[in-house]
DNA sequence: TCAGTATATAGGCATATGCTTATATGCGCA
DNA sequence: TGCGCATATAAGCATATGCCTATATACTGA
């Protein structure tokens, strides 16, 4: 049996970054709970496409999150194979649901599902 | 019974942030294990005072530790009244000890001890 | 193929961050 | 009181960050 590689300081310091940041953070947590894409953050965070983008680009050049293509949109989803999932998930855990921003979402319309 | 209060986002991710530097993050590591005081850090960290003591000082400002003065030396260590304890320490416990640094220091002769 | 929608990239700007050196403050002890 | 060590603060500088607008790319469906 092999020991699970304990995360180094470097790794965990260069994810814990992107967390410590509030839109991000946001972001995590509801991807915690529900893949979506960066037109649902646009709707979300009431901001521009191209800082909504450059957010997930962060985290998805460190494999913090993963992305996965569905015709026009690209879902985004937390990656279960980074290598500070665990630590990921043991933060997120701890803050509360954001699923107001989905129900607000859902009845604007503007919820998009890839089933 | 009262429930926990979870932690904000907000408050969440000003922790984060500050657990999101490499330094402040081995400093953490090490005071989950043993209080420093800053000319510690300073030898552990081969950086100037001054840096030192601004790193300590942001993590002081939000609450993440504490402080007790022994004579000369302010002693530091994790705040277990701190809103985002939990979360720091559930952090802390992913990443490897650093007892070497402490080791070093004792070699050194440089450990300060306030029993 | 072309219009419409979704996403990414480039460039610019204001502010935040982390480090440094110089200096001030606080405490212990002769 | 005055020196020595520990710590804090001030000021300056280079780089990083987060946002924006403008523009490019990618996919869908008529």
């Amino acid at each position: 049996m092999i020991a699970k590689e304990a995360l180094t300081i470097d790794k965990a310091a260069m994810a814990l970054k992107l967390m410590g940041d509030k839109t991000r953070l946001t972001m995590l947590r509801i991807l915690a709970d529900h893949d979506c894409c960066v037109c649902e953050f646009v709707e979300i965070f009431n901001m521009s496409q191209p800082s909504i983008s450059q957010h997930v680009r962060k985290m998805k050049d460190i494999g913090m999150i993963k992305e996965k293509r569905h015709g026009q949109w690209i879902m985004f989803s937390l990656n279960e194979d980074f290598e500070g999932y665990e630590m990921v998930k043991s933060v997120l855990h701890l803050l509360p649901v954001q699923d107001h921003h989905l129900e607000e979402l859902i009845q604007k319309g503007k919820r998009i599902s890839c089933d």
